[in-house]
RNA sequence: GCCGUCAUCGUCUAGCGGUUUAGGACAUCGCCCUCUCAAGGCGGAGAUCACGGGUUCAAAUCCCGUUGGCGGCGCCA
């Protein structure tokens, strides 16, 4: 058995996409799986729209998903490198094989202009039939190439599709996919400009780079046909094709900006985890028998298998992702937390914000906070209250918890004593603070959550929070008090 | 228009001819726990398995057709 080699081949004309990032975990984990290569390619053969930032920005996202790959840009291997297709077109990769190609009468010189392809097309389209090239310089004579040449034109280079008989891929996911040859026409392989064209340049790249296995998207599937083609021209052996299905948006539509945030990145800034980013995708066209939800990395590199991925396309879930969020953030110890989002505040401008932040503090709160983090954003809103300055005090809080006419009395006595007693508390421990509230209550008569609210809402200025004794012993003694008569200044003067 | 592809709860899916009154997860609803909010536990609701024909003693599962969605049809990848 030859040694397993995939790749994942961007084009770096935008952000890593949730879609890509889905092939590249698939391709990625195959990889893992059967111990073999996991190879960087980038396509930039779109001049136009391809970009070194986008490069970029795709390397760091990668990265930053913890899918390295063996080889690829900074991973060179002499034998296969370079892994720019720019770069390999100027080595003249591309150009050999198209010599090749001509030689052999496979391919073929092409001075139509864009215009007159553009209406045969049209033509066709009209007449009920396919769309395609209909092979007006397939028959050229030597004179009529020197004639147009000498005439400054440049032409295209085309392949020499078979016109006759069907071509059968056998898709590893989907099973026998018959294409018609007749459907097929004479696609560019190598553009006016010298660059090759993608169906050119990848399968060129794919044999010489001796990838085993073609793991992509099924919008490429019809590209398939093209390409086995051009494998076949060459007489070299094809791969074996896996064609998973595609990630749609909430509207059926495939996924696209719209649908909200689509660049890994974003979700990054936003505060989720890479383990849930890939677990919520390999989920995604991807099951086992027993359709377990949860999988650490080491799972899913031992679980993931071609033969178990899907072939109808899948809606993306925002909130399923969001669980899984929360639930790896508590499969996470606080500490680990706690460093994950120092890391995390690097990506965001919020660095500033907890400059004043006493980091002690903050662990302590993470802790407390724990299972109720989502997202590591989730953080800043969840215990930005003990750094304050002042109390933001919620307006419905104070409502519901001071200045009802139900509850105004006994907060107000609630909150003076308080002030008092607890400054005079000798242990002020969760423990200790939780016997003082509920002796408090019984000595007053009144009902535990006449004592717990107030006070809550008086150090936090919301109901909702810590457990309130942990929440006290954080704040410690000199803070709570000062809080309190606050709140008492401000709301029962 | 042509070609391809897909079709099970709102969503992701299990299921590969009988063990299915179709299982799990998210979301949703209720109860319990509880100092609030969560988390957790328990439970409910939710799918005539797109539709119509076959094949078979037996079909969500196999075949054909219809419909619908998606993808491709570039000197984009």
């Amino acid at each position: 058995m030859r040694k397993v080699r995939v790749r994942f081949a961007p084009s770096p004309t935008g952000d890593l996409h949730i879609g890509g990032v889905r092939t590249a975990l698939f391709n990625w984990l195959f990889a893992k799986n059967q111990k073999g290569d996991f190879v960087l390619r980038v396509e930039d053969t779109d001049e136009v729209r391809s970009t070194e930032s986008s490069t970029q920005v795709i390397i760091e996202a990668m990265n930053w998903l913890g899918l390295t790959w063996d080889e690829g840009p900074g991973k060179e291997l002499e034998k296969y490198a370079p892994y720019y297709q720019m770069q390999r077109k100027e080595h003249g990769v591309y150009q050999k094989y198209v010599d090749e190609l001509l030689t052999k009468d496979t391919a073929y010189k092409c001075f139509c202009s864009a215009q007159a392809v553009e209406e045969m097309r049209k033509k066709a389209q009209a007449n009920k039939l396919p769309p395609k090239y209909d092979g007006t310089c397939r028959n050229l004579t030597c004179e009529q190439i020197k004639q147009k040449e000498q005439q400054g034109l440049k032409p295209v280079i085309r392949f020499k599709t078979p016109q006759d008989g069907k071509i059968i891929l056998k898709d590893l996911i989907r099973g026998e996919v018959e294409f018609d040859n007749m459907l097929l026409d004479d696609f560019v392989i190598m553009k006016a400009n010298g660059v090759p064209t993608y169906n050119f340049a990848c399968v060129v790249d794919d044999s010489l780079m001796e990838m085993t296995h073609i793991l992509r998207g099924d919008d490429h599937i019809s590209n398939t046909p093209r390409q086995m083609h051009i494998y076949k021209a060459f007489g070299w052996t094809l791969p074996e094709f896996a064609h998973t299905a595609m990630i749609l948006g909430s509207d059926g539509a495939r996924l696209s900006k719209r649908h909200g945030h689509t660049s890994v990145l974003e979700y990054r800034t936003e505060g989720y985890l890479k383990e849930a980013i890939l677990n919520y995708l390999a989920l995604l066209g991807w099951s086992t028998q027993d359709s377990q939800q949860i999988f650490t990395l080491e799972e899913l590199k031992q679980k993931f298998s071609i033969d178990r991925c899907g072939s109808s396309a899948a809606t993306f879930d925002p909130a399923k992702l969001l669980w899984l969020n929360g639930e790896k953030i508590r499969s996470k110890t606080p500490l680990e937390v706690y460093e994950l989002f120092i890391d995390w505040l690097k990506y965001t401008d919020n660095e500033n914000l907890i400059r004043g932040w006493d980091k002690e503090v903050l662990k302590k709160a993470i802790v407390l906070e724990h299972d109720k983090i989502k997202t590591l954003k989730d953080i800043l809103s969840l215990v930005d209250f003990f750094f304050a300055e002042e109390v933001n005090y919620d307006g419905s809080a104070v409502e519901k918890v001071f200045l009802s006419e139900k509850s105004k009395d006994s907060a107000k006595i609630v909150l003076t004593e308080s002030a008092i007693r607890l400054k005079n508390l000798s242990n002020f421990s969760a423990e200790a603070l939780e016997k003082y509230a509920r002796d408090f209550a019984a000595e007053k008569n009144i009902k535990t959550g006449q004592v717990f609210h107030p006070l809550r809402v008086a150090v936090s200025g919301r109901t909702q929070g810590p457990s309130l004794f942990h929440m006290l012993e954080i704040f410690g003694s000199d803070e709570t008090v000062k809080r309190i008569k606050e709140a008492l200044i401000k709301f029962f003067n």
